[in-house]
DNA sequence: GCCCAGGCCTTTC
DNA sequence: GAAAGGCATGGG
């Protein structure tokens, strides 16, 4: 258990902003499931605490993040003097950009695709369920995410089975190239090496790229779904259609900083418009 | 019954 | 290389 400020921490935005589907609401915060481990967090006043085996601190230090100092990322994002990215920022200031396990991300964003949250975390909750190991935490049961030998003993009536839909054949063919492949060569390549790895995997495309390439690999890109394409036009004035071309335009633009403020700007969007 | 969801694949021009 | 259909399923 440790604890630490929440000027620049928002747990509930954090954990709402799409990044992550594997939470929920826990006596005064959320319990958070990550990989294999759990941890629970809540907010008191000024001060967040994460609830954890000690041992599992600076697991949990480095998933939510917080060695960084998000004021800075809030000021250069101000800075761009675009008034639709102020307000993004100052009202997602709490949002944090996970350190997420890449074979996670990559099967949680083959599974996002053309599809909703809620039925996002019902499809994972059910593969966690069905093919991870049953551990607890602080008297809740929850199931680690599977090891790829795991999910690659899953057919495509499985994956059908739980509702994935015609995402099924993607999952088998990407737990099979995990299983057999590993993570640690894509971990070794250059970002744009990397994207052109994981465009080679049915059913990732230029988006789901680059979500598995921020929050799996927690290197900078800028994901164009429907609600940044949406924002692009109505916020930037934008005319391109091409999701590749608008991609390079928010890169350009924002640079390293492109994770965050597609963070932001997409989060921001999506909470005003539901 | 419609339309949409953190899109992608295949076919066609 | 761009544009259009199709795709499983559940929520609104």
């Amino acid at each position: 258990m440790f604890t630490f400020p929440s000027v620049y921490f928002n747990a509930k935005d954090t954990l709402e902003c799409g990044q992550t589907f594997r939470f929920e609401p826990f006596e005064n915060g959320f319990f958070v499931t990550a990989w294999d481990k759990a941890c629970y967090i809540f907010t008191c006043g000024a001060t967040t605490t994460i609830e954890c085996p000690d041992e599992e601190n600076d697991y949990w230090k480095n998933y939510f993040d917080l060695e960084t100092d998000y004021s800075k990322i809030v000021e250069r994002a101000k800075g761009y003097d675009v008034e639709f990215l102020t307000l993004s920022a100052e009202s997602g200031k709490g949002v944090r950009i996970l350190k997420q396990r890449e074979e996670e991300m990559i099967i949680s964003f083959i599974v996002s695709q053309n599809n909703n949250i809620p039925r996002i975390k019902k499809i994972l909750n059910a593969i966690c369920q069905n093919l991870g190991e049953k551990k607890s935490f602080l008297g809740r049961e929850y199931y680690t995410f599977p090891t790829m030998e795991k999910l690659a003993g899953a057919d495509e009536s499985f994956f059908s089975s739980i509702g994935a839909g015609y995402r099924a054949k993607y999952l088998v063919f990407a737990a099979r190239k995990l299983r057999d492949e590993g993570v640690e060569r894509l971990k070794e390549l250059d970002t744009a090496a990397l994207k052109t790895e994981l465009l080679k995997f049915l059913g990732i495309g230029e988006k789901v790229a680059n979500c598995i390439i921020l929050f799996g690999f927690s290197r900078p890109a800028f994901p164009v779904d429907t609600w940044i394409e949406k924002l692009y036009r109505e916020n930037f004035g934008g005319t391109l259609t091409d999701r590749g071309a608008i991609t390079r335009f928010f890169e350009d633009k924002f640079g390293a900083d492109s994770g965050y403020i597609q963070q932001y700007l997409f989060y921001y969007k999506r909470s005003k418009e539901n």
